[in-house]
DNA sequence: ATAGCCGCTACTTATTTAGTAGCGACATTA
DNA sequence: TAATGTCGCTACTAAATAAGTAGCGGCTAT
């Protein structure tokens, strides 16, 4: 499986519009949960596999390795934090849950 | 595989928050993608399935019935479409395009 | 020196997604 | 009327992805 990058054929596409090539990024598991933690806070890998419910590190790992390569995160001493790229996705992002919240009364009603 | 819903607990969090149930929804496969395209026009099983790379016919149903069952479309004698809760998503998600760009562009330099 | 975390890797199993064929219902055309 | 086409699917197998488990070598504090 490639790494979904924009500007070049991915899954699910082959069009290379870039958005899709963040629906098949953001649409591989975990990935938005990965990114949403790291926006709290910056979590070494042991820590970061803890708050994802305790995904299998070898998941783990294949994820920090697509998003690092798509200049979402990279490692540091401290841990794994967002680029400035990946922040700006997760503010994107944020109105996603107010959303959620609407959405849950629509749902339990 | 249950259907994530807000408010009980879904794949990838135990704990109920509506966002973490949309992440998990929204993070499998085509979902985001076939709500985009649904928020273009609505479409027949048939097309839909073309519009989405000819996507596997036992996939899409299976996404169909989560997604309807989630509220966010439904079936009309026209074809799929959004459900105001749908649409009012994809509104939320409209800003990716645009830092999707953005992301483009800093991956190609 | 032992016990504890750290970031992983290697491996097997389970789940999800892809792919292909074709059914029964209905509409259109010959 | 009968053949042809499209429709929404379902059933099935194969491939890809994710989950799960064990443990290594490196570093740190006790």
């Amino acid at each position: 499986m490639t790494i979904p990058l924009p500007n070049q054929p991915v899954r699910g596409s082959d069009s290379g519009i870039p958005i899709m090539a963040a629906f098949d990024l953001l649409g591989r598991k975990w990935n938005m949960r990965i990114l949403w933690e790291l926006n709290q806070q910056v979590l070494s890998f042991r820590n970061l596999q803890q708050r994802c419910n305790d995904m299998s590190p070898s998941v783990l790992n294949t994820r920090l390795k697509q998003l690092s390569n798509a200049k979402l995160l990279n490692s540091t001493p401290d841990g794994y934090q967002l680029t400035a790229l990946g922040k700006s996705l997760m503010e994107k992002l944020n109105p996603l849950r107010e959303w959620a919240a609407e959405w849950e009364a629509q749902i339990s009603s």
